[in-house]
DNA sequence: CATATGATGGACT
DNA sequence: GTCCATCATATGG
């Protein structure tokens, strides 16, 4: 399977645009000498200021990576699990990606392992694909347009095409009108419906 | 040092 | 649906 990287230009958009076009292409973690390749089904776009969901908002100062360059990996921990983020925008706007559920694609006997779980349980939800993947805090601001790094976002090579659903963001007090949560439609491996 | 918080997950009714 | 364990941070005394 060659691998290619999205370039640096695709992450420096609107971090809606990213967060849906982010639907469908492939989140790659090495792992010793594993390469692990997931379809990313599930998203969220946050945005700085005028967004009250949003740790940029709430706690700045634990999310100062979302005011880089977009193209980095964001790691940071919630209620115990590790959550992974893609920044987004250019440098001095606040903004990320969260990737809430992925699809395996291979090495399922190694997501089995480090979840303890086996199925749809392995990586529909935020924590739960971290934790499948191995990632935590170590893999805090890698370059996801590198394929040198531990994780990189790269183009799928069959496209099939498929529907995107939008719904109001999960599990955050005050969210905004704009629905800003995206997953692949019919698609199970979404973490809720 | 003490305590509060949360972009969750898992167990349970 | 409800409840709560768990822990990295932030913040206050």
């Amino acid at each position: 399977m060659n691998l290619i990287s999205l370039p640096r230009t695709f992450y420096l958009k609107d971090t809606e645009k990213v967060a849906r076009e982010l639907l469908g292409r492939l989140l790659i973690k090495k792992s010793g000498n594993k390469t692990i390749v997931s379809r990313i089904v599930e998203t969220e776009a946050y945005y700085g200021e005028k967004d009250p969901a949003s740790r940029a908002f709430t706690t700045p100062k634990m999310a100062e990576p979302m005011w880089n360059e977009g193209g980095n990996t964001f790691v940071y921990m919630v209620h115990n699990n590790w959550l992974v983020n893609i920044v987004t925008a250019p440098r001095g706007i606040p903004a990320a990606v969260l990737i809430r559920a992925i699809e395996p694609m291979n090495n399922l006997p190694l997501l089995e392992k480090n979840r303890n779980k086996t199925g749809f349980l392995l990586t529909n939800g935020p924590g739960k694909l971290c934790q499948a993947l191995g990632i935590t805090k170590r893999h805090n601001l890698l370059d996801v347009c590198s394929k040198n790094s531990e994780i990189f976002i790269a183009e799928p090579e069959d496209n099939e095409p498929f529907g995107i659903v939008s719904s109001h963001r999960i599990g955050i007090k005050r969210d905004l009108k704009r629905k800003l949560r995206f997953y692949i439609k019919d698609n199970r491996w979404v973490s809720k419906r």
